[in-house]
RNA sequence: GGAGAGAUGGCCGAGCGGUCGAAGGCGCAGCACUGGAAAUGCUGUUUAGGGGUAACUCUAACGAGGGUUCGAAUCCCUCUCUCUCCGCCA
């Protein structure tokens, strides 16, 4: 959520901004809103003052054994006024809040201007892609006498789905233990176990609702759960309602989770492998902290997921989102992309965004500020480190030779017991 | 799943229809005392919104939402969470 304040006094520089995104923001609706809001709580307060005034001086006098009844009388259609004050300033209160929740956050001046993927800004690249012999398979492909096997998934649940088996599986997992080990011993970051499911408070705090409902899962029973898109909701609310110290930030999270995501309008994107699913694997990497060092965070945080892609001696390249590309809540967003031979592309792998204090104005994750001794919006952080399922497939992919076997990675070496090369056994 | 108890400020805890944003204690901050510290004393110490240059002032919030009342932390209803006992369970 942006800031009431930039809606009432800088109104058309906020709608200026916005606009490079490609949101038109209703200044007129707006404006009213605002004026009827205003006039509204004045009038209220006005009655509650009267009624607060009112109310003690009957207390005092039937303290004081005085006849009460020529009080009652004055303060009789008090009641009604502000009943009906009060339901009305409720409505449009309600009624701007729905509103502000739909505004997306406003891109940061470094956030290039354009309206499609295709302006998106390379930043760098590392590493070369290999140069191969042979034409370079799919992981469907690769995968298919290797354990993955999507038909098999059709049959338990249905599409965009996998069932991982035997060394492959074995493979996937070591990414995950590796990934988490990385980010807690070399790059400082708390590991957490959270709930996969969470309620519509936690969602509302990160920005998934109410916008974005159609892509979450949500239970059908009694409790309303839903399962989360991503780790970076649990996490995140971790400081919903909190007031940090100085003393206790920046905060470093890093959580290994399942994924769930409706994938709802994505027909016929990705359809082929394990790319979109409705379930995948991710380590996250959140950081919360003070406003004056989250740029410097998002490179920080970027770096460590990079180092991921490096220690795997994988190419990859990073990409500055522009305007039109970056998420709903970011202010910020660099992608890593790396590269898939079997699509001769570089394909997204990792995604690492400043919310700056979009989300921690929902969350109320707030800090004391020494200076002014004031509770201060913090700001927040988050990138993927990576997308586990996605680095599986680079890994298969990037390191497949003419017979279809698949060597590993030495970084990875040291958590499949020296394992050399995945061969596919056919079962 | 059944039965019962509870939720008050950073923490503990009193209040059970009016003068209560809330006693008291702990913690924290400042000042005094000290060579320095401890101990002690004094003062201060929730958040959000509105008005005012400021001193200050108004409004709201005692788990959440609704109701009763001139007036609710206090009474009633619903929900959420916590604890105890029974049942079930990885």
């Amino acid at each position: 959520m942006l800031d009431p304040k930039l809606l009432r006094s800088e109104l058309e520089q906020t709608a200026a901004r916005l606009a490079r995104r490609g949101y038109t923001l209703d200044t007129k609706l707006i404006g009213t809103l605002e004026i009827r809001r205003k006039n509204l709580k004045i009038r209220t307060q006005e009655l509650q003052n009267q009624r607060n005034t009112h109310s003690k001086a009957i207390g005092h006098a039937k303290a004081n054994g005085q006849d009460i009844q020529p009080l009652l009388n004055e303060v009789a259609s008090l009641g009604d006024k502000l009943k009906q004050a009060e339901s009305e300033l409720d409505a449009i209160q309600a009624q701007l809040l729905t509103f502000q929740l739909e505004i997306p956050n406003l891109p940061h001046d470094s956030t290039p201007t354009g309206n499609r993927d295709s302006d998106n800004i390379e930043i760098r690249r590392w590493g070369e892609p290999r140069q191969l012999a042979f034409e370079p398979r799919d992981h469907v492909d690769l995968g298919a006498e290797g354990g993955l096997d999507f038909e098999v998934a059709a049959k338990l649940t249905g599409a965009r789905f996998v069932v991982i088996q035997g060394q492959l599986a074995r493979l996937h997992r070591a990414l995950t233990q590796f990934m988490l080990d990385l980010h807690t011993q070399e790059h400082g970051y708390r590991e957490i176990y959270a709930p996969y499911l969470v309620n519509a408070d936690s969602l509302r705090g990160t920005g998934q609702l109410p916008k974005f409902e159609s892509d979450l899962f949500k239970l059908s029973g009694d409790l309303s759960y839903y399962l989360i898109p991503t780790a970076e909701v649990p996490i995140t609310n971790l400081a919903r309602d909190r007031i940090f110290e100085t003393n206790d930030l920046p905060l470093r999270y890093v959580a290994h989770t399942p994924c769930f995501r409706s994938e709802a309008g994505s027909y016929g994107k990705d359809v082929r492998g394990m790319i979109r699913q409705h379930q995948f694997e991710k380590v996250e990497l959140v950081q919360i902290v003070r406003p004056e060092e989250s740029y410097a965070t998002l490179e920080e945080l970027t770096r460590h997921a990079e180092t991921v892609l490096q220690r795997l001696e994988l190419p990859y390249r990073v990409m500055a989102l522009c305007t039109g590309d970056i998420g709903f809540a970011s202010a910020k967003t660099y992608d890593l992309e790396v590269w898939l031979p079997g699509q001769r592309k570089y394909r997204e792998i990792s995604s690492c965004s400043n919310f700056e204090d979009f989300q921690a104005r929902r969350l109320q994750a707030r800090w004391r500020n020494p200076t002014t001794g004031k509770p201060e919006l913090l700001h927040t952080l988050n990138g993927s480190g990576l997308a586990v399922g996605r680095t599986l497939v680079a890994v298969i992919e990037n390191y497949q030779d003419e017979r279809g076997h698949i060597r590993i990675p030495s970084a990875l070496k040291p958590y499949l017991r020296g394992l050399e090369v995945i061969i596919p056994d056919g079962r």
